[in-house]
RNA sequence: GGGCGCGUAGCUCAGUGGGAGAGCGCUCGCUUCACACGCGAGAGGUCGCAGGUUCGAAACCCGCCGCGCCCACCA
């Protein structure tokens, strides 16, 4: 017990505001977020933070993953804090350079002043870059420090160091070397916002209502395919396809068929003439047409659609490519519609198609379309020469950990759709049109065209001494994130810190990144390092909004973690967060933050009058030199003491199964409705003042043990609920905790199994029960709170909780068997567990009142025996319920029996 | 089209085989010597609907209705 109690006589709240930027100040200065790179990562506790948006700042999922992992991780440090085997704990904390979107806080910037980044050039862009990286890239870690996040600040990385970035140039070579990272011309995801390619994982799908036309193309009468404009009288017949994208038809190159289809068996062979261009075109026949939707007739654009680039090329299709990188179109299009933006050309191309009759049906048609997750902006799928990784080789020893349990899925619904996706992956688009990030390790020769690939720049080429030049285009962001657990650590050098702290031990996220990032860094860990990253992936909630859709900015449903912060205290948001986290999305509830907010005031305020009362209760010496520790002389001391090692068990269970809210709501409801509603009230009356006791002659001892077992108590749950609250423990550790140790260094409670004591817990629970019973009494009758009312206890098994019952529910209790008080006639009975308690005074009492609630009680008690009773003659329930269950039954029926009897 | 999940008090959610719960809100009472961001007491629920399994179902199974999310190449 620390001298400083005096300090907090006036202090009748917890105000986080006054004491967040202290404690934080003293966590930091300790050393203890920032441990050695000593021992093994498998003696050693690691999380590598998911690392937010260099530019970005803290909204309410950082907030609830910050939360979490700082649990895990202050947990573990304080788990091992008071271990005689060394341990150090480490958060890794970094943040990412995010290619795409930082770019595009840049150039917005930029256009603020009126420059594009390309009359900036590449060099000076880049430049303006990194200063914005200076700028604004510390605002999100100063942040998690206002969280209470005890990341390792002092060890802050980034995706774009200079480490890093070798680590990212050498995997892209070894990766190379293997044949899996190649170069193609392939159709993939354009978006036109970005001008970039973008991974089929940044695309999202949105449900549109377009118009699907039916054109008419004329078929060309024969089967030979000869060119130029047809004579009106060799067209012999027609086909109708159907689309929603009539300005791709341009770039048609055939017409394809089911090859199973009867109705079409003989067009297959024969040419259609494209309309508006005059191409032929062959008809096809090709499995993946659907008979059943339109006409069965299928338009092929191998250029501008994924499906008809995979006919084309088994069919060896020309691909003409008639829109382009700027989402206009080229001049393959034709004179007419070259340069027009797609959606206008579409217009144009309808409006021709119409004037010559070819448009057949027009309906409207709800359909997905694809939408950049970046820009905003409609993709627009078209042929470009870019760079894919294989992930074949790589995807099956990832499988093969989650099938093993190498890495756990928690919850582990999620596990399958991680197989799923796994089993089906396809090449990933590496290479992005952008200036913010990696760039490629590739320098062509500009002589001999060769392909040179290296960590280090080459001088010239290798093949032909030529001069080089490098690779314009950068890496997806998510290549080097996929790398973030060990090349944090110095990886590919086998540095101590990777020794100590990788693989590491837990990756905490929201599943919207299973794909783009957890999976791929299983697969390149294990192909880099040779282990998994992370043993366990906990897959956290999804926050929405209170109304129950997203939280975003553009919607104004976002709610600021910072904000509610000010507003509640840093613990308050950590355990609403917590409290509201689950295995599924969940809505915002600022009424689990009010509840931590209530829990961090309940508790300074439970250990401040502990502390003042124990002060005064034996004297500023004596209380100075107090040891707590369990020192139980009552029912009530033996309860709260086997209550606290349960709540312990629990507690840790829960933070070690990924169960925040259970842990955090435990914690709440041990704080409130045992140990202040009950204990602290219980035991309030045992802690006279010291002028007081010595008036009475009363021993110290049994002061000076209640003492103790109070504050080892006290001591106990604010070290329990550190981990999730650490700022109000942390604070009133300075109060319980003479040595000015920090909480965060200290060990963490483990329960004292030998402390739990059932009996007690049966004992109090009845007390508790009868005393709520006579309160809800003395309510309904209109007794005056404070009088104190003369009555008779008529139950057994009150023996050690007489006292108690009879102080908390204010009643004097008549001794029993003592003549006259004895006698005294009973004029109201009040059923309590295992029996009554009986009301010798009417004064001030509602009779009618009181003869309402009695008659209510011996319904309900009535109604319970019938249930009962029905159950026990249940010949089925006796014979095949457990025996256990059965002997609960008929114990329920003798108590009931005797409750109904005393009324 | 495939998959995952949800529907319990006015609101937000726990509870997954044996007496319907919490927080907030609401009602009543209380300046009770830690806390009025407090204390005490209370009202409020055919556990989405219908069937089945079981001695016993909010929970397990089947179907239906409603809602959400993820994946997927039907123009």
């Amino acid at each position: 017990m620390s001298e400083r109690i005096a300090e907090l006589e006036n202090r009748t709240r917890f105000e986080p505001a006054q004491i967040e930027a202290p404690i934080t100040e003293r966590w930091l200065e300790s050393g203890l977020f920032h441990p050695p790179a000593q021992g093994e990562a498998g003696e050693n506790y690691s999380i590598a933070i998911p690392p937010p948006n260099v530019t970005g700042s803290l909204h309410m999922g950082h907030a609830l993953n910050g939360s979490i992992q700082d649990v895990l991780i202050r947990y573990h440090r304080m788990l091992t804090a008071g271990s005689e085997e060394p341990s150090q704990t480490k958060w890794i904390l970094g943040t990412d350079h995010a290619g795409i979107a930082t770019q595009a806080q840049v150039e917005k910037a930029l256009a603020g002043e009126g420059v594009s980044r390309r009359e900036l050039g590449r060099e000076q862009f880049v430049k303006r870059v990194w200063e914005w990286r200076e700028h604004y890239g510390h605002t999100i870690v100063q942040q998690l420090k206002r969280l209470g996040a005890s990341c390792d600040y002092e060890d802050e990385r980034f995706t774009l160091d200079e480490g890093y970035a070798r680590a990212v140039a050498d995997v892209f070579v070894r990766m190379y070397e293997k044949g899996w990272i190649y170069r193609d011309r392939y159709i993939v995801n354009w978006d036109p916002g970005s001008r970039s390619a973008i991974s089929d994982l940044e695309v999202e799908e949105r449900r549109e209502t377009d118009t699907l036309y039916s054109i008419r193309y004329d078929l060309l009468d024969g089967g030979s395919a000869g060119q130029g404009p047809p004579r009106s009288s060799e067209i012999a017949g027609s086909v109708t396809i159907a689309t929603v994208r009539p300005e791709t038809m341009l770039g048609d190159t055939a017409v394809a068929v089911h090859p199973d289809d009867e109705r079409y068996r003989d067009l297959v062979g024969r040419t259609a003439i494209l309309p508006l261009v005059g191409r032929h075109l062959p008809v096809i026949a090709d499995d993946y047409v659907k008979m059943d939707f339109g006409t069965g007739q299928l338009k092929i654009t191998p250029a501008h659609d994924p499906n008809d680039f995979e006919i084309g090329a088994r069919h060896d299709l020309d691909q003409v490519s008639v829109i382009g990188e700027d989402g206009c179109m080229t001049a393959e299009a034709g004179e007419r519609f070259a340069g027009l933006s797609a959606m206008r050309a579409r217009e144009a191309v309808v409006a021709a198609l119409r004037e010559q009759g070819r448009i057949v049906a027009e309906e409207p048609y709800e359909h997905e379309v694809p939408y950049s997750h970046r820009s905003g902006q409609r993709i627009e799928p078209l042929i470009s020469l870019q760079w894919f990784m294989d992930m074949s080789e790589l995807a099956k020893p990832a499988i093969a950990a989650v099938n093993d349990g190498i890495v756990r899925i928690v919850p582990d619904n999620h596990r399958r759709v991680y197989l799923d996706w796994m089993a089906n992956i396809r090449p990933w688009c590496i290479s992005r049109q952008l200036w913010w990030g990696h760039r490629l390790p590739v320098y062509y020769c500009e002589t001999c065209a060769h392909v040179n690939v290296a960590v280090v720049a080459p001088e010239s080429c290798s093949e032909c001494g030529g001069h080089l030049r490098r690779e314009e285009d950068v890496l997806d962001t998510w290549f080097s994130s996929a790398l973030w657990p060990f090349a944090t650590l110095g990886w590919p050098e086998q540095t101590p810190e990777l020794r100590a702290f990788y693989p590491t031990n837990v990756l905490s996220t929201a599943r919207d990144i299973l794909f783009l990032w957890v999976a791929r860094m299983i697969m390149m860990g294990i192909e880099l390092t040779g282990q998994v990253p992370f043993s366990d992936v906990y897959i956290h909630s999804v926050i929405q909004a209170p109304d129950g859709r997203r939280m975003s900015k553009s919607l104004g449903t976002g709610i600021d973690p910072l904000d509610e912060i000010d507003r509640h205290g840093a613990d308050a948001v950590r355990f609403g967060l917590l409290a509201m986290s689950s295995t599924q999305d969940v809505r915002y509830s600022a009424e689990k933050v009010g509840q931590g907010q209530a829990l961090a005031n309940k508790l300074f305020n439970a250990t401040r009058f502990a502390l003042l009362r124990v002060h005064a209760s034996l004297g500023a010496a004596a209380a100075k030199e107090l040891e707590p520790e369990p020192m139980p002389c009552t029912v009530e001391d033996r309860w709260i003491l086997s209550r606290l090692a349960q709540i312990e068990t629990d507690t840790a269970a829960r933070i070690e199964d990924y169960d925040f809210s259970h842990a955090a709501l435990g914690l709440y409801d041990f704080v409130y409705g045992e140990l202040c509603d009950w204990y602290l009230e219980l035991v309030k009356h045992r802690l006279p003042d010291l002028e007081v006791a010595q008036q009475r002659a009363e021993d110290a001892r049994p002061r000076e043990m209640l003492a103790a077992t109070l504050l080892y108590v006290l001591r106990r749950t604010v070290a329990l609920a550190h981990p999730l609250i650490p700022f109000v423990t942390e604070e009133l550790w300075r109060y319980l905790e003479a040595s000015g140790e920090l909480l965060a260094g200290s060990p963490y409670p483990r329960a004292d199994e030998g402390l739990v004591d059932l009996d007690a817990e049966v004992e109090i629970e009845r007390a508790i029960e009868a005393v709520v019973a006579v309160r809800g009494w003395r309510d309904s009758v209109g007794a005056r709170a404070g009088a104190v009312i003369p009555a008779r206890l008529s139950a057994p098994c009150y023996e050690d909780t007489r006292e108690l019952l009879a102080r908390m529910a204010r009643l004097s209790l008549t001794p029993d068997g003592h003549g006259a008080a004895d006698a005294a006639e009973a004029v109201v009975s009040i059923a309590i567990p295992g029996g009554s308690v009986e009301i010798l005074s009417t004064e001030g009492l509602d009779l009618q009142a009181a003869e309402r609630r009695r008659e209510a009680a011996q319904a309900k008690l009535r109604e319970e025996l019938e249930r009962v009773q029905r159950k026990l003659s249940n010949e089925g329930f006796l014979a095949k319920a457990p025996a256990a269950v059965v002997q609960a039954e008929r114990e329920r029926l003798a108590r009931l029996t005797q409750e109904l009897e005393a009324l």
